[in-house]
RNA sequence: GCGGGUGUAGUUCAGUGGUAGAACACCAGCCUUCCAAGCUGGUUACGUCGGUUCGAUUCCGUCCACCCGCACCA
């Protein structure tokens, strides 16, 4: 993972231009900030409508075999207890102050040493095949010290069962040394929240940390309600949360984001699924492609088997190349019938399907493509950022694909105090904006109206001059070449058309 | 969560134990017949709380946030 060496200088300039022209900013900034939550602002929100609608249009209304779903984010504690999440996101954690190693506090053992009732000290060990035996010679070892053959028997206990009193007293496995372990310390990676004004435990739900257990548990109602056959897909948009330990680069790992996820249900015969995985994948890529990642930027990542799941047969990230380096964009990943079959134990319902074709019931397989909308819309702006030198001159420009980009047209008068050339710029502003997000604009030289333009990525802009009196035509300038052409105000509309809904 | 660094207009930077300036940006007006640079005027800042002090943006501490490493990322 090669690092760019002027990347940091690179993503400070993307981190200031969002926040300078309102597309992101650090969320409650007048309070200091919050870590890890992002707000977006005018021209954010567009983008970020513009990555979803196109996600939506392309995976959804233009397929014949996906629906949609919009799931409640506040979820059933069961869900979570089904699939897995609350007993996997709940770590508790041991930090050793001095040798800065970290433990799943479930996995570090200790006990109380003695010798005929007398206490000597504590031991520790990580768990291991050997650890009794490690404890062991540790203990005789600390018995032999104080002068004793042999130390008393004693259990072990995982550090979770720990009084408050003995964290001081067990030594680090690291240094050998007691003093340096922190208490354990609960990473549970999801909000927890309380169903009701009372805080009643047993009203205790969570925000949903994935969309996709939504999708499984309404497998029944969408199948029940519409008229889906397996190879089927349910898509869902929406926000997930997730107690992500350390928040960093920019909205990259967030505590809030957004989830776009498919899960595409299969038939379960072996030799169905590798090629629907391989093909979710071309799909996704070739999406990518479509909306602006360069392909060369793009990389695929397939997990080795050896560290998946238990259940799944197969995960491959797609990947980018941020300036920060290449990291996970997208992850698809063959579940197995893994998630229904939980469901159906948790909740004692059924998930089984039956294939009218092949006469039998089933729990179907599924394939997951999972992408965030925050991770493409900093991949989008991340690949469209560039800072061109023109002689001398030093030009700032987002090079976001027409679909993508925020304001679509910018309709501007060439100058703003001859008052037919304003009349004429603004009814054509008016008719431009029934169909797209454009923008107006009379103010100042027409050069600096372009590069304001260039800079929040408007792939247009549209100049009424006085030749637009005398015969119609305006002119269109193109932000990626820079070069104008003389265009009417119907061929305009066609072009336009073809270049911002292809 | 640990270690290091940082925190002054929207941005990039000055500066001072006696409460601050610039450039660019932005807004208004004038000018302007196609690529940021004209004229006039204007808005905007010492992250938070506390301590020391007659007085703190400045010194000290706390918290918050950001950046870089490490760890973590089901």
């Amino acid at each position: 993972m090669a690092k760019n060496k002027a990347a940091p200088n690179r993503m400070e300039s993307i981190v200031a231009l969002c926040k300078r022209r309102g597309f992101i900013f650090q969320a409650a900034d007048i309070y200091s900030g919050i870590n890890g939550f992002f707000d977006y602002g005018p021209l954010g929100v567009e983008m970020r409508r513009n990555i979803k609608d196109a996600w939506w249009r392309d995976m959804v209304h233009r397929r014949d075999d996906m629906v949609g779903l919009d799931s409640s984010i506040i979820t059933h504690p069961q869900v979570w207890q089904s699939s897995g999440h609350l007993d996997g996101f709940s770590d508790p954690m041991v930090d050793c102050k001095k040798s800065k190693n970290r433990y799943r506090a479930d996995q570090l053992f200790f006990a109380k040493i003695t010798v005929s009732g007398e206490t000597l000290g504590y031991v520790s060990v990580m768990e291991s095949e050997t650890m009794e035996e490690d404890a062991r010679k540790a203990a005789d070892k600390l018995a032999r010290k104080a002068g004793h053959a042999k130390a008393d028997d004693f259990t072990l206990r995982d550090y979770t069962e720990a009084d408050p009193s003995e964290y001081e007293l067990i030594p680090s496995p690291a240094t050998g040394e007691p003093g340096s372990l922190t208490p354990p310390r609960d990473f549970n990676l999801m909000f927890q929240t309380y169903i009701g004004a009372l805080r009643d435990e047993n009203a205790v739900a969570y925000l949903r940390p994935e969309t996709a257990q939504g999708i499984f548990i309404n497998f029944r109602n969408v199948t029940d309600s519409g008229r889906v056959k397996v190879p089927f897909g349910i898509a869902q948009i929406g926000k997930a949360f997730r107690n992500e330990i350390n928040p960093r680069n920019f909205i990259f790992r967030s505590r809030e984001f957004e989830q776009m996820e498919i899960e595409y249900f299969i038939s379960p015969d072996e030799d169905v699924w590798p090629k629907i995985h391989r093909d979710w994948i071309e799909t996704r890529l070739n999406w990518f492609e479509s909306i602006g990642l360069p392909r060369e930027k793009l990389g695929e990542d397939e997990h080795p088997k050896e560290k998946l799941a238990h259940y799944a047969k197969a995960c491959t990230d797609i990947t980018f190349e941020f300036p920060f380096g290449v990291q996970e964009l997208e992850g698809i990943a063959a579940r197995g019938n893994f998630d229904l079959t939980q469901h159906q134990e948790g909740s004692g319902r059924p998930m089984d399907y039956f294939d009218e074709a092949r006469k039998e019931r089933y729990v179907p397989h599924v394939i997951e493509p999972s992408v965030g909308v925050d991770r493409i819309f900093l991949a989008l702006i991340t690949a469209a950022y560039e800072e061109e030198e023109l002689e001398g001159d030093k030009r700032t420009v987002l090079k976001l694909h027409p679909r993508i980009a925020p304001i679509k047209v910018a309709v501007l008068p060439l100058v703003k105090n001859k008052e037919p050339l304003v009349e004429k710029a603004q009814s054509l502003y008016r008719r431009l904006q029934r169909r797209w997000n454009v923008f107006y604009d009379a103010s100042g030289a027409i050069g600096r109206r372009y590069r304001r333009m260039d800079e929040i990525g408007t792939p247009f802009c549209v100049t009424v001059d006085f030749d637009s009196l005398e015969d119609g035509t305006v002119t269109l300038r193109d932000r990626d070449s820079m070069e104008q052409k003389r265009i009417s105000e119907e061929d305009l509309l066609v072009y336009l058309e073809e270049q911002i809904d292809p």
